[in-house]
DNA sequence: CGCACCGGGTTCTGCCATCTGC
DNA sequence: GCAGATGGCAGAACCCGGTGCG
């Protein structure tokens, strides 16, 4: 009841904010209003900071929360259509099952064979599918065939669709509606059918697994409201779509324990810490707390950083390492400073090296060996790596090639520094054919 | 103009383990 | 006890170009 007072006030407010171009706020306060009913804890608040942010927020941002709505009232009318669809099974072949009751059951182990007629009529490896997750075999009702007329209206063709369904079998068990519903949800994020038709082919689980609609547009209330613009929400999405599909909980969880290392280290904005180490790295959210709090822990012990250097790194590109894993990124650290140590390398010099570029502990520790040696082989020095480490980002096979191309014109590295390495293709080949053109080099 | 500095772009799933609810 | 939902893990770089300064 008091619910519906609330949205008649905001619907209200919405005629004078429309009209005065800032629609987004009204929906905003809409969705706020709709997300948190079942809580007890909006006072309104939420909402205040929600209008501030958003006048922060750029145009894209505007259109996210506009379809935000319209989905939302999508949702609401198509839930109302679901109950009655479930009833009278789904219109034509999509689904599979010999009865609209839930009376028969198919005997255990034994699967459908409709089903699996469908399946190798789908081109689905049916092997691998059933290995995967047998459950969905042993199902009643399958709805493989409205999954796949479902999929190709979006663009997806025969193939993906196989791939999709091999890989991640439960995607048969959606209804029309749950997948008409998600996939709304996500195209609030993706201008087209065609960028999600990409990343189902790519990860069909990370769209597939989770079949808790709710939980996936709270995910992304959520990551709003942290600040995440339309363009952060789009690589996250992009980038690691299981973000989405964890529970709401376990990203929360994840944004106060980020939130608790600010302020233990005596940061003070904690907001902008956690958009920062989000930003830097999109695989944060699908990593456990224990294993980025284990990595902050063993960065500070081994590099012995104070509070003030710790908070600096991981919100700095430090944020890129934490999501290793523990062991990884324990082993590069001891066989980076066992190298380093081999070349006559200072405790000092290594922990310089990791702070102004913590991508050293990305490279595997053989291929950065090899790099290392190759470099030296090429009459750089240690010291001249270790002050330009950005060298270390090439490929070996690009780095030899350079190093050849500038023997031939006997550049001097002592004179001229290693900056050179650490250029585009484009300016480097520019560069390659003034100095050959140059007749004192 | 040439250079160095710096930040940004791309990218990451497929499987197993564990819990939860029916 | 089963299937579904969800958490967690191993694996592991490379490249480009804008910009400001001398």
């Amino acid at each position: 009841m008091a619910l519906i007072e609330k949205v008649n006030v905001v619907a209200l407010l919405n005629v004078s904010v429309l009209l005065s171009g800032v629609c987004v706020s009204s929906e905003v306060k809409l969705r706020l209003l709709q997300q948190t009913e079942g809580s007890s804890t909006d006072t309104g608040s939420d909402v205040k900071e929600q209008l501030s942010s958003l006048k922060m927020a750029a145009l894209p941002g505007v259109r996210v929360l506009l379809n935000l709505h319209q989905s939302m009232r999508l949702q609401h009318s198509l839930r109302l259509i679901n109950v009655h669809l479930r009833s009278m099974c789904l219109p034509g072949k999509v689904c599979t099952g010999p009865t609209k009751t839930n009376e028969f059951k198919p005997p255990l182990n034994k699967a459908n064979e409709s089903l699996l007629e469908n399946l190798n009529l789908m081109g689905v490896d049916v092997k691998k599918a059933r290995e995967r997750q047998p459950g969905v075999f042993r199902k009643a009702f399958t709805n493989e065939q409205g999954l796949a007329q479902f999929l190709q209206s979006k663009g997806a063709s025969r193939t993906v669709i196989a791939g999709i369904v091999s890989r991640y079998p439960r995607a048969i068990t959606r209804s029309i509606e749950h997948l008409e519903q998600r996939w709304d949800l996500w195209r609030n994020i993706f201008m087209t059918d065609a960028e999600i038709v990409t990343i189902l082919d790519r990860s069909p689980e990370s769209f597939f697994r989770s079949s808790d609609n709710g939980n996936l547009e709270k995910n992304i209330h959520f990551l709003i409201t942290l600040g995440l613009n339309t363009k952060d929400l789009h690589r996250l999405l992009t980038t690691a779509p299981r973000t989405f599909s964890n529970s709401l909980e376990l990203n929360m969880q994840m944004v106060e324990f980020l939130e608790d290392v600010c302020a233990e280290l005596g940061g003070t904005n904690p907001g902008e810490f956690v958009k920062a180490v989000i930003s830097r790295n999109l695989y944060i959210f699908i990593r456990s707390i224990k294993r980025v709090k284990t990595n902050i822990d063993n960065l500070k012990a081994s590099l012995k950083l104070n509070d003030a250097e710790l908070l600096a790194l991981i919100q700095g590109s430090g944020a890129e390492i934490l999501d290793l894993s523990n062991e990884y990124l324990k082993n590069n650290f001891s066989n980076l400073q066992q190298k380093m140590v081999s070349l006559g390398c200072r405790k000092a010099d290594i922990k310089n090296l990791i702070i102004t570029y913590p991508m050293v502990l990305y490279i595997g520790s053989s291929t950065l060996s090899s790099k290392v040696d190759c470099l030296l082989k090429g009459g750089i020095t240690i010291n001249q790596i270790i002050e330009k480490p950005k060298v270390l980002e090439y490929s070996i096979q690009n780095i030899t090639g350079r190093l050849e191309e500038l023997k031939k014109v006997e550049y001097d590295f002592q004179k001229k520094g290693i900056n050179i390495l650490d250029s585009s293709r484009k300016r480097f080949l520019a560069k390659i054919v003034k100095l050959s053109g140059s007749p004192e080099i």
